[in-house]
DNA sequence: GATATTTCGTTCATAATGTGAATATTTTAA
DNA sequence: TTAAAATATTCACATTATGAACGAAATATC
């Protein structure tokens, strides 16, 4: 008896491991769609775009910060913002207090260009959930929420 | 009432807003360094990763159907196959029927490779599963479908 | 104060992912 | 038989990203 309800419990485990892993495949693949729309949409390549969406209430980044809150290598970043620079959405001016530090800060069409796209995301998540009820939208979130930590603690295990 | 009522909503809406947009984009997050493991792991780029595991019951693919079933272009395959006939995990042979198609199929070093990503990738989502239980992991999968669902929806919607 | 180390940003070579136009070859339709 | 369509390839180009090497400036150590 016990064996055969592991044995059912295991069949059923499988099926849903299938499915999790179809749902996380397309949503993947809807998010993808999201970015080159976005990208498309404010003209900007999408790396380019979440570099913008940083400066959000701090007036001034570093090349470093940037680097440390997208995850990328220093390099990466010193391109992302000259392709900014020459966009006229962000400018650079020395550090007064360290001159090895450039500090990044929005002009005003950046800031403006950062304040539409933000817009549009908001929009964006926002249709999503009003094609639910509330009761739906509070439980989805709490069980994304449940899938996102237990996607983070298998992926600590995993190192 | 009815006005405050609509603007408590609208509140909580937003909130769920920049909940949900938090959430996704952590998993996106999560799924990216995934997606960097996997190819560490077994020694491929993700997208040649990717189209090896196209061949799922099926003995040939062309580059037509792989293209479409990966969603890019043509000549991207052609490069994909390419690094996959080098690494010796497929090959490819001339359609008898049809000159111009190329048949390509798993190699046995391939279709070996194929069968460790495929259980490798069914063990992460079993101990994704296995982070909740029974009554958790059911409406999990539910209402990440329904979330799913939304997403779609409002793409279409917003071509 | 001089020297060594660290920090910061840039440049360059390299790799992966991907598109689209042009091309060659073969098949199908007119 | 000729025109049109389908198949795969090549090439030029764009985007995303890393890491090593470098120069300049700041900090720590002696």
């Amino acid at each position: 008896m016990n064996e055969i309800s592991a044995s059912i419990n295991e069949e059923l485990l499988r099926y849903q491991a299938y499915r999790l892993q179809d749902l996380i495949a397309e949503m993947l693949k809807c998010c993808e769609g999201r970015k080159l729309y976005d990208s498309g949409k404010f003209a900007l390549p999408y790396a380019e775009l979440k570099c913008l969406m940083l400066f959000d209430g701090q007036r001034y980044l570093t090349v470093k910060g940037i680097a440390q809150k997208l995850e990328v290598a220093k390099s990466r970043v010193t391109k992302l913002v000259k392709g900014l620079i020459e966009k006229g959405l962000v400018e650079q001016i020395d550090d007064p207090k360290d001159a090895r530090i450039k500090l990044i800060s929005l002009t005003t069409a950046g800031q403006k260009k950062s304040e539409e796209i933000d817009a549009f995301q908001k929009e964006l998540h926002r249709k999503i959930l009003l094609q639910m009820d509330l009761g739906e939208r509070k439980n989805m979130l709490s069980y994304l929420e449940l899938l996102r930590s237990a996607m983070e603690a298998v992926k600590e295990d995993l190192v």
